[in-house]
DNA sequence: CGCTTTTGACCCGCGC
DNA sequence: GCGCGGGTCAAAAGCG
């Protein structure tokens, strides 16, 4: 089984665009260089670990001019990351410019707890609802069987102006058997929260990101009111 | 013992 | 203004 990634990772990966398709972003500078192969698809380029891990005994007949010619590919990727770190922090209201320079989009969960005081049970929702995040809900990443389904929302943002984001709605079949609702996905995630909606009588489990405590990702599992096995 | 899940209570947006 | 219903919180319970 592959490494589980959390949906932190994924959205550093990969987050949509207004209205067009998604972006990819994925950072991988100052990252070891044991992540799979598969990430470095993400961003369409070479990234610096490859480049690095070229560098790095891979090809032990490299000439001097390859190695120049690799070292200015790593400078221009790293100057790629340093836009797109900049952009990201301009789209998530400079959190990642407050974090470890690694490179690294999430706080790790260990080093992630906040110095914030703990927010009180009765907390008002724009406490939470205004901070910046990209508010996308991912849902059952590459479960295969699943049918996807793109519905543009606008969200509102905290100086009054809306953004168009993209909520995917992915089915998959289970074991009808199986109530917990947890879908493996490859992906951390806890759950949070379950509630029997009306319209549907199988309860609806709400789950959030379990990669850090500041991702806000999150997704609602709930069996098809039409057909158990299957879940949305 | 620490982390995760459960679950009842609470918050808040929305329709009437 | 009020009630409904979806979403979230957090204490308690469960689990390894």
């Amino acid at each position: 089984l592959p490494p589980a990634r959390t949906v932190a990772e994924a959205c550093m990966c990969c987050f949509w665009t207004m209205d067009t398709a998604p972006v990819c972003l994925d950072l991988m500078v100052g990252r070891p260089m044991d992540h799979e192969p598969s990430r470095a698809r993400c961003t369409g380029t070479r990234t610096e670990a490859d480049v690095a891990s070229s560098a790095c005994g891979r090809a032990p007949s490299m000439t001097n001019d390859e190695a120049k010619i690799l070292e200015a590919k790593l400078a221009q990727v790293s100057e790629e990351n340093r836009k797109l770190t900049e952009m990201i922090a301009y789209l998530y209201g400079n959190q990642v410019s407050r974090q470890s320079p690694d490179g690294e989009g999430q706080p790790r969960a260990s080093t992630a707890a906040s110095p914030t005081p703990p927010a009180s049970k009765k907390r008002s929702r724009d406490s939470m609802d205004t901070s910046h995040s990209c508010d996308v809900e991912i849902s059952n990443r590459n479960v295969g069987t699943g049918e996807a389904e793109h519905v543009d929302v606008d969200s509102p943002l905290s100086n009054g102006t809306c953004r168009r984001i993209k909520v995917k709605k992915v089915c998959t079949r289970i074991d009808p058997s199986d109530t917990s609702l947890v879908v493996k996905d490859g992906y951390q995630w806890r759950k949070y929260g379950q509630k029997v909606t009306r319209d549907n009588p199988s309860p609806r489990a709400y789950f959030r990101c379990a990669f850090a405590p500041s991702c806000r990702v999150k997704k609602k599992v709930q069996r098809s009111a039409e057909d158990s096995s299957v879940v949305e």
